[in-house]
DNA sequence: TCGAAACACTACAAAATGTTCTATAGAAGG
DNA sequence: CCTTCTATAGAACATTTTGTAGTGTTTCGA
């Protein structure tokens, strides 16, 4: 709260964090409280209490630092069915190998009943789709799409899937699945050539 | 666990679930517990964890209770875009209405964790995706499905992204809503007529 | 060097959790 | 109607967790 430069408060902070994500990835939200950080950083329960005063606030801040990453910058060359590849195919690698895939649907739960973290959430996805917009509205820019879809249904189309497969259905992101995913999107948005 | 027929045991059963649907709904599964619902009921806890010895038990019990609701029967007679609006608007009814809409980000939060809650799942997004298939299957037999998309992501699609708006993005699932996605389904499964 | 802030440690009250026991009330069957 | 079995309520208890407060020590920054 209070900006500090104090190595030690860092320091600290950081490693609480750091703990309070592995506690979030191998036993969910419920296991993360000021007592399990404490007891796996070594960190004592008045410290905790003293930078994150309430439950929400040592949770909603390690719910952040999964948050923080490479912020992902679009290609929008075209053609379109590239630029998509390599968007959607960052999503799916966040999704796969990043701390906010794992925690994505202890997220997902939290945002239901506490702002902040709904805040939070949306603040993510906004700038996911952020990326995804831009590539489609190049695409359309340069002419590659159909006019009758409108651009907010694609990106919905495009990144609903991946999170669906990742949250619900379990089914695996992967390559072939890229593949095939990229391929249905722009069968879609692309004009078609009159055969 | 133990089958019996009697009345005690059925009410209470019922009484302490109704209460942990009340308060998984109000105030997250973290909530739930044989105290809490306890005190919602008058049901004293010691009968309350013989009925479900681990916590977890009574919260699956709770989520199985929520998942209990009328078979929807698909309509398949065609055309595809009347069977589907039926039929995805059937799930976004769910979404918007029932228990089942109204806990499934807390389902998914703790299917990350728990096996049992994981099936469950599953076995709720199985019941749903069946029906969506013997519609796209139906269109198939009629040949007014395209050969070049495989019906199994034309499923994903259909209610992938109804699931997304009701857990991430939080848009509304309305009757707008539904008439602008079923287009863009139907114009991916439709053969279309060369202009 | 000195003051301020961060930290560890302890103590403590309040609440929650999980278990066990007893007594009572209701159900089922002869 | 009587007996047996089972469900329930309630109390008691140990254990753990949670939240707060106070004390002394260490470390940072000026």
């Amino acid at each position: 709260m209070a900006k500090t430069t104090d190595p030690r408060l860092i320091a600290t902070r950081a490693q609480a964090l750091d703990a309070a994500l592995g506690i979030l990835q191998a036993d969910g939200v419920l296991a993360v409280t000021h007592g399990s950080v404490g007891k796996a950083t070594g960190i004592s329960r008045s410290t905790l209490y003293r930078h994150w005063p309430k439950l929400e606030d040592i949770r909603n801040a390690a719910f952040a630092r999964a948050a923080t990453g490479p912020k992902y910058q679009p290609r929008t060359n075209g053609p379109l069915k590239i630029d998509l590849i390599w968007i959607i195919g960052n999503l799916m690698t966040a999704l796969n190998d990043t701390p906010w895939g794992k925690i994505a649907p202890q997220v997902v739960a939290m945002a239901a009943t506490e702002e902040q973290t709904r805040s939070l959430m949306s603040k993510w996805i906004e700038d996911r789709s952020g990326g995804v917009v831009a590539v489609f509205d190049a695409a359309k820019e340069r002419g590659e799409l159909r006019m009758d879809v409108p651009v907010q249904q694609l990106v919905e189309m495009a990144i609903a899937i991946p999170y669906f497969r990742k949250l619900v259905s379990g089914q695996p992101l992967d390559h072939e699945w890229l593949d095939t995913h990229i391929d249905m999107v722009c069968s879609l948005a692309i004009e078609q050539p009159t055969v």
